[in-house]
Order: C-alpha cells, then sequence, then structure tokens
RNA sequence: GGGCCUUUAGCUCAGUUGGUUAGAGCGCGCCUCUGAUAAGGGCGAGGUCUCAGGUCCGAGUCCUGAAAGGCCCA
C-alpha cells in the first residue's frame, strides 16, 4: 500500500477546521462575518472590554449626511478605521464616536431647492422655523447611504452616540467656546472686504472659497481716465469687473513703476499714461510714441474726471494715489480703486481718507441711485457699462479674458468681493502660538507641517465668523437697541439669569433664540436682541473635542482623557478646514494642539489622473466594487496602492487586481492548510514534538520580521509599511515555503518533520489574520475564527478581540534572512538555465553546480543543497570549484565600499584591482584572503567584501549568470535518468487523469495502461515510485483496446492509460 | 503672481545616509510547471530616471534653474 491512512498518527479527536473551499466568494464571505459582529456585538465588546485601559484618542470628521458617499469616503473611513483597529488589539481603549455635521449652506441649499426657492428672501416669507425644520430633516436625508456603506466596509463607529451637531447640547458648548474667546476680548464685529455669495446673502470663509474657483470668461477692458488739468490726456485703465466702476474713487500707480505718456497712431491728439513696461502688451503691433516718463510717484495726485457720478462724495476723490500692491504683470500698471469691492482697495481708501461708495444691495444688484442698471444683478450690468463707456468715449478697448474665479462652492453663483459689516475672531493675535503648536504634530507626510499648513497658519488673517443665514448656530451676542452694548451669552443658565425666566428647555436655533429679549444691564433703556448672524459651520466641526461632550456643562473626566486625539485622519481639502478649525480653537481656549498625529490623504483620481466629479461623469460608484470584490479588497487597495499623501489612481479594475495577486494568495494557501489538516486530523494541539527544518526556521525568523517591522510601521503612521511587506510574505509562503513544503504534507507518515511543517504554516496564518486585522478586517476574520476559535475554546471570539502578536525577535535570524533570499535567486538562475537548454524540470538531471560572489555565500549551497536539488530537480548540486575546474573569473571592485573607503583615489584603486590577475586573485577573494594593491608607491588591503568575484560561462554546461552568481546545469542524460524522467511524465498523465475524472485527494486507484517498450520499462523500473506519487494499490501492463481510455504520446513514446478508484476500509 | 506636491517601463509604484549594469507587480509576446492556486516558474520586448546646468572619484538620489501636471491661495 502506497499510503497509510490519512490521519494516523495525528488523532485527536476530531476536532477539525471548517472545510474550505479554493473558490473565495468574497463579498458572500464578508456578509458572513458582518452577520457574525453584529450577532455577537463585536465592535461594542472591543471597546467596552478596554474602559479601564489607557486610551487611545481619534476624533471623528463629521460628514454631512446629505450626500451621497462616494470613493473617496471610503478612502478616509480606511484610514481612519485600521490605527483604531490597532490600538484595540494593544489593548488601548479606544472610544470611537461618530459624529455628524447638520448646519450649513449645504443644507439649506437643498432645502432651498425642494422647494424651488431662488432668493433668500422666499426663506423669511416662507417662515424660518419651518424651513429650519426642514433643514433638520434633509441633514439626515441620506443617513440610511452612510450607515450602509460605513457598516459594509467594516468601518467601526459608534453611531448610536454620534455626536450632532444641531443638539441643543452640542450648540451650548459652542456657545461656551465663544464666549471664551469673547472673554479674551478676540471675538469683534469689524467692516472687511469678503467674498460674498449674492445668492446665499452671506459672506464665506476662505476655506469655502477655496473650494469653487472656477475658469471663467470675464471682460477685460481698457478704460479712459480724462485728466482734468492736461489736455486730451487720459491714464489708462484695465479691469475685469465692470460693475465696480461706478464705486471709483481713485487711482493708483506704483510709486517706482515707470510710466509713460504715449500717443499712438491713428488716434489723433489724445494722449494716454500707462506703465512703460506694458505699451507692447497694450498696443501690440501699433506704433507707439513715447512722449516722456515718468515714475509713480509723480503721477500722485493728478486729478481726473469721475466715469460715473451717482453718488455724491463726502471727502475728496478721483486723483491718483500711490501703492505697493499695483504690479505691471498685466493690465496698465494703473489700477482703478473702488473701496468697497476689494481687500487692497479698502486699505489704500484708510490710507488716503477716500469716500466708500457703495453701489449695490445684499442681493448683488446696483442700488436706485444707479439708475442705468438699477435692479440689475452687477455682473449682467458689465455688457450695459461697457457699452455706455464705448458711447461715451471713454471705452479705449475691450475683450474678453479666460481666468480663475471664485463661485459660491454650493450655488455656483460669482462671489463678489465686498465690504461687510460681519463677525471676526482675531486669530491673527495667537498666529504665532498657533505655528508653536503647529511643531508639536506629526504631520504625514511631513511636508504639510511646514508647507501648505504653516504657510497657511503664517499668513493667518482674522477667522470671518458671521453667516447671515438660517441653519447654524446662533452666534450668542445680545446687543442693546439704545446703548450698543453688548453681552456675548455661554450657557441657557446664563440666558435665564438675564431674562429671569427659565429657558433651559429653549430651543438653540433660530427664530427661537431671536425670540429671547431683555432689559439692557448697562443703560437700563433698551432691549437686549440678539445679532442677527450665525457662526460659520466650521467653528461646529472644529468644536467638537469639546461638543461632543457637552463640555464644560457635563462629562469632565471624559472631556479630560479624550483631549487632545492622538489620530485624525482627513483628505488634504481639509488643511483650511477642519485641521485648521481644530487647532485654532484648541490653541485659543486650551492653548494646547487638538491633534497629535494627523495623516492628510490625497486627492481621488479617476483611472485617467482626472479629479473624480460629478460634472465629469467619471465617479466611481463604491458600491459597484464593494459588490463585484470586497470590501477588503478595496480598503487593501487603499493602503497599498502610493503614500497616504499623493493622489491616487482609482478604477475597479486596480482593485480586481489586489484581489488576484495577494488574496487569492493567501486564500489559497489557507485553503492547503486547512485541507491537509483535516486529513491528518491534526490540531494546534499536537502532541507530538516538531522536528523544525531550515526553510522552518527561515519563516518563522521571516515572520517574526515581519510582525516586528509592521508593528513598527503602525507606531509610525506608516500605511505603505504597515502592508506592503504582508503582500511579500505572503507571496514568499506561497511560492517558496508551501511550494517547497508540499510533499511534506503530502506524505504518508505523519511524522516531527510533518508536524512541524504544519506548526509553522498554521502559525504563520494566524498571525498574518492578525496583522491583516486592522486593515482587511473581514478576512483575517474569516480566517482566524476557523483556524483558532473553532479549536481553542479559550481563545477570543473575534481577531478583532486578540492581541496584536509581539514578535519573538529570539526567532529572527537576519542571516538565515539573506541565505535564504540567495537560495532563492541562485534557484531562479538554475530554473534559468533550464529553460534555456530546453531540458524541462520534470526530467532529473545529474548535477547543477553554482558560483557566487563572496567566500562567505558558499555556505548555503551545502546547508539548502536538498531544497535546491528538489526544486530544480537535479541529483545533485555544489559549488563550483575554481581549483579544479576550468572556470574563468573576472573581478568587480565595488564602488560603494571602495568609494567610502578611499574617496578620491578609488578610480585608481580599482584600476589596480582590475590590472591584477583575475585568476589568482579571485581564488584569493573566494578563500577570504585579501588582495593588495599598490597605487602611487603605497600598498592597499583589498578585502572580499570589496570586490565581487564574477563568474565566467563555462563550455560543457549549460549556464546562466547574473552578476557574481552562476548556475550551471550537467545536460548528460544517461539511460537511468532519462527512464526516471519517463517515469515522471507517466506520473504526471496519471495525475492528469485523478482530476479529470473528479478523485478525491485521498482516494487509492487501480492503474491499467499499454505502453511502448522504452516507456514500459520505465514504468517497470518506477513502479514504487510511481504507485507511491499516485496512491496507486495497484499497477500493470494489459492490452487496453477501448476507443476511450487515455491515450497520449509523448517523447517518442506511445502511452494508454486506464485508472480506476479503490474501496479501501478504513 | 505666491506656496506645497508630483514627474522613474504601456499602467501602478519601489529605489535606503549619493555607490555595481535603475528594480517589482500588472499588462503584452513566447516557453514551461502543476494533486493548493482564477495561480506558479523562465525568457523577451519595453527606460535620454521630464529637461538644462552645477557639486562630487561617483547623481535617479544633493544644489540651481526651467518645463508639464495637480492641489491650495491671491
Amino acid at each position: 500500500m502506497a499510503r497509510p491512512c490519512w490521519g494516523e498518527f495525528f488523532n485527536y479527536g476530531g476536532i477539525m477546521f471548517k472545510p474550505v473551499s479554493s473558490r473565495l466568494n468574497i463579498p458572500a464571505e464578508e456578509e458572513t462575518q458582518l452577520r457574525f459582529w453584529k450577532r455577537h456585538d463585536i465592535f461594542k465588546r472591543s471597546s467596552d472590554d478596554r474602559k479601564d485601559r489607557p486610551p487611545f484618542v481619534i476624533f471623528e470628521g463629521p460628514p454631512t449626511a446629505n450626500g451621497k458617499p462616494g470613493v473617496h469616503h471610503v478612502l478616509a473611513r480606511a484610514f481612519k478605521d485600521m490605527f483604531p483597529r490597532y490600538k484595540t488589539m494593544q489593548g488601548f481603549f479606544v472610544d470611537r464616536r461618530g459624529g455628524w455635521d447638520t448646519h450649513g449652506l449645504p443644507v439649506e441649499i437643498e432645502v432651498e431647492k425642494q422647494l424651488g426657492f431662488t432668493q433668500k428672501s422666499q426663506i423669511e416669507e416662507f417662515g424660518i422655523a419651518e424651513f429650519n425644520q426642514l433643514c433638520r430633516e434633509s441633514a439626515f436625508s441620506r443617513i440610511q447611504d452612510w450607515e450602509r456603506m460605513t457598516d459594509r466596509i467594516g468601518y467601526w463607529v459608534d453611531k448610536d452616540r454620534a455626536y450632532v451637531t444641531y443638539k441643543n447640547d452640542y450648540i451650548e458648548s459652542v456657545w461656551w467656546l465663544l464666549k471664551s474667546i469673547w472673554d479674551k476680548d478676540l471675538l469683534y464685529q469689524g467692516h472687511k472686504v469678503v467674498p460674498y455669495c449674492p445668492r446665499c446673502g452671506t459672506p464665506l470663509s476662505d476655506h469655502e472659497v477655496a473650494q469653487g474657483y472656477e475658469d471663467t470668461e470675464d471682460p477685460s477692458i481698457f478704460v479712459r481716465f480724462p485728466l482734468v488739468d492736461e489736455k486730451d490726456t487720459s491714464l489708462l485703465v484695465w479691469t475685469t469687473t465692470p460693475w465696480t466702476l461706478p464705486g471709483n474713487v481713485a487711482v493708483a500707480a506704483h510709486p517706482e513703476v515707470e510710466y509713460a505718456l504715449v500717443t499712438a497712431e491713428g488716434t489723433g491728439e489724445e494722449k494716454l499714461i500707462l506703465a512703460k513696461d506694458l505699451i507692447e502688451k497694450v498696443f501690440g503691433e501699433r506704433p507707439v510714441r513715447i512722449l516722456k516718463t515718468m515714475k509713480g510717484k509723480s503721477l500722485k495726485g493728478k486729478r481726473y474726471a469721475p466715469l460715473f457720478t451717482f453718488f455724491l462724495t463726502d471727502k475728496p476723490a478721483y486723483y491718483v494715489v500711490n501703492a505697493d500692491y499695483v504690479t505691471t504683470e498685466d493690465g496698465t500698471g494703473l489700477v482703478h480703486i473702488a473701496p468697497a469691492f476689494g481687500m487692497e482697495d479698502m486699505e489704500v481708501a484708510k490710507q488716503y481718507d477716500l469716500p466708500f461708495i457703495m453701489t449695490i444691495d445684499d442681493a448683488g444688484s446696483f442700488l436706485r441711485q444707479v439708475h442705468p442698471w438699477a435692479g440689475m444683478f452687477v455682473k449682467d450690468a458689465d455688457r450695459g457699462i461697457i457699452q455706455d463707456l464705448h458711447e461715451r468715449g471713454l471705452l479705449f478697448s475691450a475683450g474678453t479674458m479666460t481666468h480663475t474665479y471664485p463661485f459660491c462652492w454650493r450655488c455656483a453663483t460669482p462671489l463678489l468681493y465686498m465690504a461687510r459689516p460681519t463677525w471676526f475672531i482675531k486669530t491673527s493675535a495667537i498666529k504665532d502660538r498657533m505655528v508653536e503648536l503647529n511643531q508639536e504634530i506629526n504631520w504625514v507626510p511631513e511636508h504639510i507641517k511646514n508647507g501648505r499648513f504653516g504657510n497657511w497658519l503664517e499668513n493667518n488673517i482674522d477667522w470671518a465668523l458671521g453667516r447671515n443665514r438660517y441653519w447654524g448656530t446662533p452666534l450668542p451676542v445680545w446687543e442693546c437697541s439704545a446703548c450698543r452694548h453688548q453681552v456675548c451669552v455661554g450657557s441657557r443658565q446664563e440666558l435665564t439669569e438675564l431674562t429671569g425666566t427659565d429657558l433651559s428647555g429653549l430651543e438653540l436655533h433660530r427664530p427661537y433664540v431671536d425670540d429671547v429679549r431683555f432689559p439692557c444691564p448697562k443703560c437700563g433703556d433698551g432691549e437686549m436682541k440678539r445679532v442677527p448672524e450665525l457662526i460659520d459651520v466650521w467653528f461646529d466641526s472644529g468644536a467638537m473635542p469639546f461638543a461632543q461632550w457637552h463640555y464644560p456643562y457635563e462629562n469632565l473626566d471624559e472631556f479630560k482623557t479624550q483631549f487632545p486625539a492622538d489620530f485624525i485622519c482627513e483628505a488634504v481639502d481639509q488643511t483650511r478646514g477642519w485641521f485648521y478649525s481644530l487647532h485654532a480653537i484648541s490653541s485659543l481656549v486650551m492653548d494646547s494642539v487638538s491633534y497629535k498625529n494627523v495623516i492628510c490623504l490625497g486627492l481621488i483620481l479617476d483611472e485617467k489622473g482626472q479629479k473624480m466629479s460629478k460634472s465629469r461623469g467619471n465617479v466611481v460608484d463604491p458600491w459597484e466594487v464593494i459588490n463585484e470584490y470586497g470590501a477588503d479588497p478595496m480598503r487593501w487597495y487603499m493602503y497599498t496602492s502610493s503614500p497616504p499623501g499623493n493622489e491616487r489612481r482609482f478604477s475597479k479594475e486596480l482593485v480586481g487586481e489586489v484581489v488576484r495577486s495577494f488574496m487569492l494568495t493567501l486564500w489559497n494557501t489557507y485553503s492547503f492548510f486547512v485541507t491537509y489538516a483535516n486529513l491528518d486530523k491534526w490540531t494546534p494541539d499536537s502532541a507530538l514534538i516538531p522536528q523544525f527544518s531550515e526553510l522552518d526556521d527561515w519563516l518563522l525568523s521571516s515572520l517574526e520580521t515581519l510582525v516586528r517591522d509592521v508593528t513598527r510601521a503602525y507606531e509610525n503612521y506608516d500605511v505603505i509599511a504597515a502592508t506592503r511587506p504582508v503582500e511579500k510574505f505572503v507571496d514568499e509562503l506561497s511560492n517558496w515555503y508551501l511550494r517547497r513544503s508540499r510533499r511534506r504534507f503530502w506524505k504518508s507518515e505523519s511524522d516531527a518533520d510533518k508536524a512541524a511543517a504544519y506548526e509553522t504554516l498554521y502559525k504563520a496564518l494566524v498571525t498574518i489574520s492578525k496583522l491583516i486585522a486592522p486593515t482587511m478586517p473581514f478576512m483575517a476574520e474569516t480566517i482566524y475564527r476557523n483556524l483558532v476559535t473553532s479549536v481553542d475554546e479559550d481563545a477570543p471570539v473575534s481577531v478583532h478581540l486578540a492581541e496584536w502578536p509581539k514578535a519573538e525577535e529570539g526567532l529572527i535570524d537576519e542571516e538565515l534572512n539573506r541565505d535564504m533570499t540567495l537560495v532563492m535567486k541562485l534557484a531562479s538562475l538554475g530554473h534559468s538555465a533550464r529553460n534555456k537548454s530546453n531540458i524541462k524540470v520534470r526530467q532529473p538531471l545529474s548535477e547543477a553546480a553554482f558560483a557566487v560572489g563572496k567566500a562567505e555565500e558558499g555556505g548555503v549551497i551545502q546547508r539548502f543543497g536538498d531544497i535546491l536539488e528538489d526544486e530544480l530537480n537535479v541529483k545533485q548540486v555544489r559549488l563550483l570549484s575554481g581549483n579544479e575546474e576550468a572556470v574563468s573569473y573576472s573581478l568587480n571592485p565595488l564602488p560603494r565600499q571602495l568609494g567610502q573607503k578611499y574617496r578620491n583615489l578609488s578610480p585608481r584603486i580599482r584600476q589596480a584591482i582590475l590590472e591584477l590577475p583575475a585568476q589568482e586573485s579571485a581564488l584569493k577573494l573566494l578563500d577570504g584572503i585579501n588582495l593588495v594593491v599598490k597605487v602611487e608607491g603605497k600598498y592597499y588591503e583589498i578585502q572580499p567584501d570589496e570586490v565581487e568575484v564574477h563568474t565566467a560561462s563555462k563550455s560543457g554546461y549549460e549556464v546562466v549568470s547574473e552578476g557574481p552568481y552562476m548556475a550551471a546545469l550537467i545536460t548528460t542524460l544517461t539511460p537511468q535518468l532519462f527512464h526516471e524522467g519517463l517515469a515522471r511524465e507517466f506520473v504526471r498523465r496519471v495525475q492528469d487523469l485523478r482530476k479529470t475524472k473528479g478523485f478525491e485527494i485521498s482516494d487509492r486507484i487501480r492503474i491499467a495502461y499499454n505502453a511502448s517498450p522504452e516507456l514500459a520499462k520505465a514504468i517497470g523500473n518506477f513502479s514504487d515510485y510511481i504507485a507511491n506519487e499516485t496512491l496507486a494499490l495497484d499497477l500493470h501492463r494489459q492490452e487496453l483496446t477501448d476507443e476511450n481510455f487515455f491515450r497520449d504520446k509523448f517523447d517518442g513514446e506511445d502511452l494508454v492509460l486506464q485508472i480506476e478508484k479503490v474501496q479501501v476500509n478504513d
């Protein structure tokens, strides 16, 4: 009998692993684990069981649940998820509270759309209370989508305790923060030119503006500003915003720039003034005569006739001023000044005490004084204004230009820069402190710290906080109608005290807060009424470390342990959004960082490198990917495709590649293990003492190295280093360890060697399941539960409740790791040589000889000879010996070693080495003996590790070499070897037939065959071998005439074959 | 106009403090192996490391400048 019954030695009561199919349906497998987590409340337990442990703090950046979750949300959630899972396994208590951002324009706009509103005034007609009620509902209109997505990708977050920014408690904490800022005198009301959305009727913060830049075509006109005191002479001014001209009060020139007075051909007597450097740009080919040049400062004070006189000015205006910000990049070097419509204009106006002309209303339409265009939206009036200027001979030229201009990020209305009264937080006062605190934060990627974020802090301007809207946190400032005294209120309690009525149940939104009035505590005459503004929603999100706990009115202890965060993660567009609002608020209020580590993710692009956007129609729906391939491979792709800060190209196909190249390899290794372990009835508590082979030692060393490196990577927030090495390990596990160990599992006897193989593979798989638990939570769980939970009642029921593996440094053998890498290299060269010789691996050969570049590398051929023999199917391997054989050597001096040692002498040392007799020197080096070279009368000792020995091809062998390494095969076939080759061909055909017939791996068979004489002889000679390989109980030659029998021809031999199953009584 | 990032094979990416002949995976072509594998192995085609200067014995890597693309801000 070829093989004893399975399980003869490992029979421990029949505890078995659940059978695993080699076919893998990832989405289905993931759904199974989701149900398991839900049924056993694994997420809750992973957190609750560790409440007494040291905390690891993560803040959840709140999304708004009124949009559809996209690929970029999967990206962010994948990264947010892995560290808490890792830290949980490390024994930390991680409170993973979710959160929802519910306020603000995006929500209002949705509701406005539903109601068909186009104007802000319609909201008030509709009723603020009703409108806000709709907003409250709309904020969660997509919550099911979000929750479904969140669950499905395995993002663990506590939804039940999620903070919601519209809740009274949340708002009250925000009020407290504002009051703290107020108490520091950092909350103030001011007039500033701000980017303003005329449709939404509110200023936008810088980070909102940043989201809405688009290329657009605008007018580009050159206008004459006729000088009053010089006949036929005009200032030539360029602008892209004709609508600002009615607000003009001055023209600015750079004091140091050279200006010219010119006449152009065909313009008669007219003389124009513009910057000399721009003449060509403005006039192009037209011949121009320069009459005179002058510095900008000498233009100062020249008076011109106003273009429009809709408004009377109360101060001197319409003359040339000097300003340093004027450039000669484009235009004419003369800039028109409208203080109401430009930040710089406003500064200049203050400096020169120019009048301020506001020409438009809150909706961005001209006031009635601007009669030709009264009530018209300013951008729509451009054409008419240009026409008017033309008719009055003031237009020099008109055209259009494309440039980037900001639009409202939600409603796409072009923003207007206009002066508005609004509220600010004086963040500029704590700029230096914010910069200092930023140094304490670990940014990934590092360059954000002093790059994008650092620069942003350096250029900090005050936070424009006020919003003239409805659905948001009301600014808690009450103002006296009589004396303008202001009070900032920090709580419902305070408000109760101020009003003398119990307001603990007050709904803290408009319009209810607006109804709260009380007598002025200062003058006593007036009534205190809340100012109309709401606050920027970014303040809401930045307030979450406090407001999620209703701090300081509740949960003082929780706040204390949960601030600041150890880790946050969002995409790079949050630099000026959440990353900033968190940092600014915690700097203002706590004088502390808000987060210690932050991963700043790059954008997701489509497969062509284009930004995904609805308008481009290239948005990938995450569900498509998840349903086809699963969440794990999608997550894994995110982690491994490129460093977190890079942009990444994404497509469904790339996720498919993860499945094929990584997950299936792992799965098949796992499935192999389970199949054979069950056949052998092997369990981890096997009593047989394993006898580990060198291969086992290597795998374990390699495994522990992996654990060490991956752990280190997690500690450094290095996602790539935490994931890619696992891929490499799994590849080597499958394609080297397992390939080389297959026979150990398959062989008949269950001995100490087999026990070692099982134990090694088992340990590797279980460890991998833990190492990938944070990143591929589903696959990890599947493997873990079957390999661990099913056989060990005491083990945690989920890998996510298990402990993170600790590297057993004692098992790490760096030398062994290096040696095995070399063995793989030599095997690869051997395969290459076989390929070149055209002799298939199935044909045994007598010998393979190898050359190595260094003396100490020679040892591996002895030590791992059996692996190489088996892998290459040769009877013997050995080291090529230069003494005994006609091998020729050459020397390759290593620049790295020599260069570092001899610096600029190294080229000459190198030359000297090359001039040595190569053969003799190489043999010395391979024996570990130093060489001596003479350069400029001095002698230098050259050590073996400073020169590589290359072995040259050798006749009579099939040789392949790479660098110093070489494999040489003896390809002469003896009859014995040839017969063995035939026998193996025969075996392969039997095996194929078994497979075709669908026999079980352990089925015994009977073989009947007929063959041509040479093949028959080979089969006869190797009958034991054949029987053993094919589990044949019987092998006999007979006449086989049936046409249906398997027939084949190979190596000039004929074969007819028939096999059948034999029943064996166990 | 400013800041930050990116640029290495058809694609996705590695390339240590500067050091041999710049690598891997995918894809493509040919060959091969297989009683775990939708796989594995081998070979091949495919590179002016975006460009130009510079430092150095030596530059994909460091410095200066430029170009293209992206993001952010004016």
